[in-house]
DNA sequence: GTAAGTAGTTACCTTAAGGTAATTAGATTT
DNA sequence: AAATCTAATTACCTTAAGGTAACTACTTAC
């Protein structure tokens, strides 16, 4: 019998590879979220984002956001206010996977509304 | 001082719930990937997806399968060959990731693209 | 008969991700 | 004076994710 490798075209090695790469430096519960509110909000604080982001101890936010932060997805500015306060928001390159977030947010809603519908069966 | 509390209007909380519940369906290294790769080339047979997507175990890859087939993401299918083969490919629900797939492959392109441009700066 | 291909499984191990709870330190509110 | 706000940090712990390597059982090609 003969062996017919599966052959990928090099445009599909690359797409590929491109969600693997995405995937990589977006890993984790929560680096999603955090860029989905800053997405859909603009800036926030840090107590604001502990609040908003169910869930998310003060430790790990604070590491997830320095992770995006080296990677150039958000910026942190510090307020020279009493007290001081720091603001989180996206940079233009984090703007630019807003396709990204807006295809999760609207599949997770169509998700959420699918399973609901099929427990009140 | 006025604590002007932030608060989401209800269409930003429930994206942001969405990127949540599609992120925790999705979680790990290596299930974006998977999905990947049967988006593009539609259907993959066990050791063709285990060669294809580079670094995943055999064991992992079990697993990972596993799991997306009892998220109704993947339609696994035993072929009455000699040797047996498996394949998979998506159902018309993991179909419906499509926004997300192609998304992240894009950036991903993008992504591995700038990260080139400033290395040979 | 031996190598290689099919689709996994099993046992074992390591690392890192993430959670808990307490603490810091200055400023402001009550 | 005590509580609460700011943005974190620190120490400690647990779990699970993922990797390694070997193995199964069957078939076919060489």
């Amino acid at each position: 019998m003969k062996k017919e490798k599966v052959v990928l075209p090099e445009a599909c090695r690359q797409s590929i590879q491109g969600i693997k790469d995405t995937q990589d430096l977006l890993s984790g519960k929560w680096k999603m979220t955090i860029l989905g509110a800053l997405y859909y909000n603009g800036k926030f604080r840090f107590m604001d984002l502990s609040r908003h982001i169910q869930g998310i101890a003060p430790k790990v936010l604070s590491k997830e956001l320095k992770d995006l932060e080296m990677n150039h997805l958000i910026k942190r500015t510090v307020k020279d206010t009493m007290p001081i306060t720091v603001e989180y928001e996206l940079t233009p390159y984090g703007k630019s996977l807003n396709k990204v977030i807006y295809a999760m947010g609207e599949w997770g809603i169509a998700y959420r509304k699918s399973v609901l519908e099929k427990e009140s069966k």
